[in-house]
DNA sequence: CAGAGTCAGTTCCTTGAAGGAACCATCTTG
DNA sequence: CAAGATGGTTCCTTCAAGGAACTGACTCTG
């Protein structure tokens, strides 16, 4: 990955672009959440490097995000599962799908659909307060310094 | 960056990627979203190399998320401004604090709060069904192929 | 029971992007 | 007129990504 490591930085953008920020960590965790487990689906249908495959689910595993679970003894193989970390992680997805799908779908349209449980409806995330339920954009907050606002050192 | 391009794949989160996916470019985001606007300011506030801020920056112009705007001619200099599409893609960055605050932010508490402008509070945000108004989390959805489905050749 | 196939890696080499420092060009200020 | 501010550009080094071949432990098939 880059060489400026940004998991020491006081801010939690930059923290948590530490443990999916590198380039295909997003597209694994997509794959992970719609149903591929296993190392080689996972190679094959990204076109990744195997190398870098390894290394991606050793950090992302590291970091709690991905847990392996043992489906075969003899020979030992993992499939690869999200935490609850993990499939928070996948909210953050969501909300690259709605941007990429209005702003880099272009005519053809959304490649993908999402389908609502609760409600049944195709549909797409929005972002709310979680106070007031009401709408929360970027251009709708001031920022604030919090406790955990100073450096380490 | 990566050499294998995000941008052809049939996917909105890899089309995204392709836009800010790269190490450093939601971190620019950030600032520019905060205030900061200028190539020098930017360069000291992030740590980061001036080839690489160059090269960033002339990358989210041409993808139409940042703007010049001139702010002095003789010499010719320009700030950075966010466009539509780059205040839309700051939505994802406050879903990024939102993990990074619960996931890696520790005992220290969260580095920076967020204060709505509609109710005053300090909040997060929260991902609601555009349809029904419902919380909308990767576990309650279903997927299914949208009309841009299919690859261009 | 030999040979092919599956699966999950590991190793090796090449290429190219990030880091970092120095340099440059154009103005402004003291 | 020398410094400083500003926004780059150039150069070199280092390290990560791509890609292909290889390994090792099993299983399946004729």
């Amino acid at each position: 990955m880059q060489r400026t490591q940004f998991g020491a930085m006081a801010c939690s953008i930059a923290r948590t672009l530490d443990v999916i920020g590198e380039p295909w960590s997003p597209l694994i965790l997509r794959d992970v959440y719609a149903g591929t487990h296993r190392f080689e689906q996972l190679q094959r249908g990204l076109g990744i490097s195997r190398k870098v495959l390894t290394e991606r689910l050793n950090w992302l595993v590291e970091q709690g995000v991905l847990a392996q679970r043992e489906y075969s003894a003899r020979p030992v193989r993992h499939e690869y599962l999200l935490t609850d970390k993990g499939r928070e992680l996948c909210d953050l997805l969501l909300v690259m799908v709605r941007w990429g799908d209005r702003w880099t779908a272009g005519d053809a349209g959304p490649p993908v659909l999402y389908r609502h449980h609760a409600c049944g409806k195709i549909s797409h995330v929005e972002l709310r307060c979680s106070e007031c339920e009401q709408p929360m954009r970027a251009t709708d907050i001031d920022l604030l310094p919090g406790p955990g606002a100073h450096p380490p050192s």
